[in-house]
DNA sequence: AATTTATATAATTAATTGCTTATATACTTA
DNA sequence: TAAGTATATAAGCAATTAATTATATAAATT
């Protein structure tokens, strides 16, 4: 049936753009207004918007109204040790290519 | 700047897909012909050859001839690490469901 | 050297994704 | 209740991705 892969590649799919990287990393800290959001990253409010959506869908983010206000937060606090992990792995590659440059002497 | 941001969703991108994440979780054991793998995973030489030439590129694997045939291998266990809490993530959300479906009553 | 085998690459096409612009919705306040 | 504000949704288009089919490469065997 293969149903986990699946849900796994949905949820790396929606891991998978710079913005909504940036969208989950600040999010770490604790829930944000959608203004806030779109203002630190300097994107347009649609173009925030639909990222928040593809986040929710994927269920990385939750929302809360609060007036006019909508604000998103994690809602699952181990997306930011996979973050943290992958974190590590693209700096001990980034070591190895230095190390590698450094050989070639 | 912004490089890691970029690295990251690099990395999810290329695990962003269900054939992709199935020939990691194949490599967990250990390394695999690529022979191996299509045919394990009932798809096509060119698809996965296609799918690990991502794999590659992402530096999620390597790869090592041997005669004729190739051999690939995780190149950083610690990508295990992510899929582990990834499926815990999705067992959580899975039973989340589950106990607001029990509650409707 | 010619043939066979395993894998990779290229070309094509269909489907998906992301951004922009415009508009809709929902809440607040005058 | 009319106007204003924050966010979401929709439509359109360009760019990217995935699968298929065909072909190229490289190593082994005859």
């Amino acid at each position: 049936m293969s149903l986990l892969p699946q849900l796994k590649s949905e949820l790396f799919k929606a891991l998978g753009h710079q913005t909504r990287i940036k969208i989950v990393e600040m999010l770490t800290e604790g829930e944000l207004c959608v203004c806030t959001i779109y203002e630190e990253l300097e994107q347009s409010q649609p173009n925030i918007s639909q990222h928040l959506s593809k986040l929710k869908k994927a269920n990385i983010v939750q929302s809360r109204k609060d007036g006019l206000q909508v604000f998103y937060s994690l809602k699952n606090e181990k997306i930011i040790d996979i973050l943290d992990i992958t974190k590590e792995i693209l700096l001990e590659q980034i070591n190895e290519t230095r190390e590698d440059i450094l050989k070639e002497d």
